[in-house]
RNA sequence: GCGCCCGUAGUUCAACGGAUAGAAUAUCAGGCUUCGAACCUGAAGAUAGGGGUUCGAUUCCCUUCGGGCGCACCA
């Protein structure tokens, strides 16, 4: 459903020649008035001053007297509406409940979002955070405007990076004890190990020829499967998966239809280019194979190694394939940080000649990145903020907040409280900007915050459990404030604000719009007391208050957060 | 070197080429026997520099400065 108001008053001005397409805008002071019409593109087609059609425009409507429209008035090119407080309520609240129900659009299609993919045998940092966090979201934009969403997870469980775990593993003075014991301790401390192990292969692979030749046989070993390592290849493998399963993806309430794994696609990532050689798309230079980016105004890449491995660029061939062929996806899309703009530019030309179905259809969702002060998240370095590490920094803010309170489960609560402020924290920025983050002060629990969001949801529980009410407003009383009227407009923009978010896989569009929410939702809620009301009032200030709670908490849903009854 | 991206209050974020550049936070001054003060009211505070295009530029173009990221065997 689409802004009531939006349409009305563009039935008001059909005649005066604006068109379908016309756009409103909010004025930047709420003194200028509720709604505004800017009247370039009008005077354009009429060949006239925009001021001038301003002052005719709102001219007109004032003779007209149209209900809605208290009075309006020309400021400069644009006509700004001064709307009926009453006429807005019994427009909008009439709604009621369905004002948030999912919006069907007629173009319906499957889309499949590739996100979260983590790397098995290394650490899940904040940056893997964001990219779970914007995938989450993404997919319930799609699903809310009406697609049907394929959750694919692709994971990189074979190649260098296991090689340099593998490598810090067997630098462990005994390392085959410490695996043993770790075999019945918690999915966290198997990660952790794993973590380290990591990291410290990965220093010494960056240290000498020596180190990373090394590195290098075990690579193959993993790559040939390699009898020698397969237990140990099988059994650390598991401890990852189960750690991003329990500990990841079941607290940040994000789930998958399907993970797909590199272990199944890289033979076929490397028969694909090597049938694709004789007919040219792909040719041998310097011992590997690569695909001229060049050609196309790209840059070339390595498809095969000069040890006959693919690399995740032959990978992904076999993989886009695989995708296409299990789902049928109109679209995938590509959850990836920005880094790989240009790789993913490469792939998928590469693609229109060995899967050409993909022509147009392969998509790479970019964001930025996620940086400390001291540099940019890494698991190389060393220099990362586990995720699990931030969380609970978060959860510790939190609990300190609810010191004095006595709600019941405190700690789920708390949990939840916490996730909101992450989530929210890297949502409200825009996907393609880089957020700069300081874990002292960068996920905040006041202010622009998931915490006042929440807040925003208790406050209204609380009143709403003394005082039910009737199930809707049967009465607009004759008096309607203008905070509520406020409100009632900025509802009205919900389901456009989901569709403009959905459109351009932005999340942090409604993450903006349920943030103002809250905001003229708290001036209401100074202004109009609620039980201390009486009659049509009351009742239509309660209705006023589910139809915000339901508003804000599909938003939220749409953020992938989830809610509190008090905190 | 070639290419792409970014530079907005002290800080973190907003602003389809459109109005007096909005918020939050920090600072300062106020507000709880009143539906929940994780709140509210008020003050002060910003488009990196220089050219251009336009009726109009934070937004588009050029340039300088500053930062990030790609560019052959990592993922």
């Amino acid at each position: 459903m689409n802004s009531q108001i939006r349409n009305k008053i563009l039935e008001i001005l059909a005649p005066l020649g604006a068109g379908r397409d016309t756009e409103f805008s909010v004025p930047p002071q709420a003194a200028l008035g509720d709604l505004s019409f800017p009247c370039f593109a009008l005077a354009k087609a009429k060949a006239q001053n925009p001021a001038t059609v301003a002052k005719q425009i709102a001219e007109q409507i004032n003779k007209q007297g149209e209900p809605l429209i208290a009075s309006a008035k020309a400021v400069g090119p644009y006509v700004n509406f001064f709307l009926n407080s009453h006429a807005v309520a019994t427009l909008v609240s009439t709604f009621g409940e369905n004002i948030c129900d999912p919006a069907f659009e007629d173009s319906k299609e499957k889309i499949m979002v590739e996100f979260a993919h983590p790397n098995t045998h290394k650490a899940f940092h904040i940056g893997h955070l964001r990219n779970i966090i914007t995938g989450e979201s993404l997919v319930r934009l799609l699903e809310h405007v009406g697609h049907a969403v394929v959750r694919a997870n692709y994971q990189g469980d074979v190649g260098l990076h296991i090689a340099k775990c593998f490598y810090g593993i067997f630098s462990t003075p005994n390392y085959e004890t410490i695996i043993k014991s770790l075999t019945t301790a918690t999915s966290a401390e198997q990660a952790k190990f794993l973590g380290q192990a990591y990291a410290s292969g990965s220093s010494a692979y960056e240290e000498n020829d020596d180190t990373k030749a090394k590195v290098m046989a075990i690579n193959e070993k993993i790559y040939s499967g390699d009898t020698a390592i397969t237990a140990l290849y099988k059994l650390t493998r598991s401890w990852s998966l189960s750690y991003f399963e329990n500990n990841i993806y079941k607290r940040l309430s994000t789930h998958f239809d399907r993970l797909y794994f590199e272990s199944e696609v890289f033979e076929r990532g490397r028969e694909i280019v090597k049938n694709n050689m004789a007919n040219g798309v792909f040719k041998a230079s310097d011992g590997a194979v690569i695909f001229e980016g060049s050609k196309y105004g790209l840059h070339e890449r390595v498809f095969l190694n000069s040890k006959d491995l693919p690399t995740y660029e032959a990978k992904d061939l076999a993989l886009a394939e695989k995708q296409f062929n299990e789902f049928h996806p109109a679209r995938i899309y590509h959850v990836v940080g920005k880094e790989q703009l240009e790789y993913f530019k490469v792939v998928f030309k590469a693609l229109e000649f060995t899967f050409p179905e993909s022509a147009g259809r392969e998509h790479h969702v970019d964001y930025g990145w996620v940086h400390l002060k001291s540099g940019k998240m890494s698991s190389r370095t060393g220099q990362v903020i586990l995720a699990e590490e931030m969380i609970a920094e978060v959860k510790a803010v939190v609990l300190e907040n609810m010191s004095a309170s006595d709600v019941a489960n405190k700690d789920e609560v708390a949990e939840r409280v916490a996730i909101a402020a992450i989530k929210y924290a890297f949502l409200r920025t825009s996907t393609e900007n880089d957020i700069a983050f300081d874990i002292k002060s960068s996920v905040a629990t006041s202010g622009d915050s998931g915490a006042y969001l929440l807040y925003m949801g208790a406050r209204i529980k609380s009143i709403l459990k003394k005082e039910p009410g009737p199930a809707s407003a049967e009465q607009i009383p004759a008096e309607v404030m203008p905070e509520e009227a406020t409100v009632l407009l900025h509802l009205d923009q919900f389901q456009d604000t989901v569709s403009a978010a959905a459109a351009r896989q932005d999340p942090s569009l409604v993450a903006h719009y349920l943030y103002s929410l809250a905001q003229k939702f708290t001036s209401f809620y100074e202004a109009c007391p609620v039980l201390k009301s009486a009659g049509a009032t009351k009742n239509f200030r309660l209705n006023l208050l589910r139809q915000i709670l339901a508003v804000a908490e599909r938003s939220l849903y749409l953020l992938g957060i989830k809610t509190v009854e008090e905190m």
